[in-house]
DNA sequence: GCAATGACGCTCT
DNA sequence: CAGAGCGCCATTG
């Protein structure tokens, strides 16, 4: 396919985003969540392939745009619950697409993994 | 190149 | 069950 430059463009702003693989195959796997699951960080991370780096995820998808097309209201950490964001709102924003999507929130608001966590098998 | 941060996870209290 | 502390390591400044 298209040879990528050298490894200097690897961290480029919004213009050239240059993403490390780890981050790609961190999005492969957000994609694959299917609607009315949820699935965790360090979940996401081990299939990624990457066992342990559970905030590389988040910060992943902090990282990550619109454009990009990633289910991040899917991701939750391993408690259940929506993680608390830098910017206010969107927790209820993220909590209130789930619901849409037919996820139930406990009355602490929390998700029962047990129920709704995503199993790729 | 070094230091601090961070959409987390796990264990102990 | 809830809260607090420590650890993991890549990304950013």
């Amino acid at each position: 396919m298209t040879p990528k430059n050298s490894a200097s463009e690897r961290s480029q702003s919004d213009s050239t985003r240059r993403l490390s693989e780890n981050y790609l195959r961190i999005y492969e796997v957000v994609r694959r969540v299917p609607e009315g699951r949820v699935a965790t960080y360090g979940q996401v991370a081990a299939i990624a392939g990457l066992p342990g780096h559970a905030r590389q995820v988040g910060y992943a998808l902090h990282a990550s745009r619109p454009e990009d097309d990633l289910p991040w209201q899917r991701i939750v950490n391993a408690k259940g619950e929506v993680s608390p964001r830098s910017e206010p709102g969107y927790e209820g924003l993220q909590r209130a697409m789930l619901e849409a999507e037919g996820v139930i929130f406990n009355t602490a608001g929390r998700i029962d993994l047990k129920r709704f966590r995503w199993q790729e098998a």
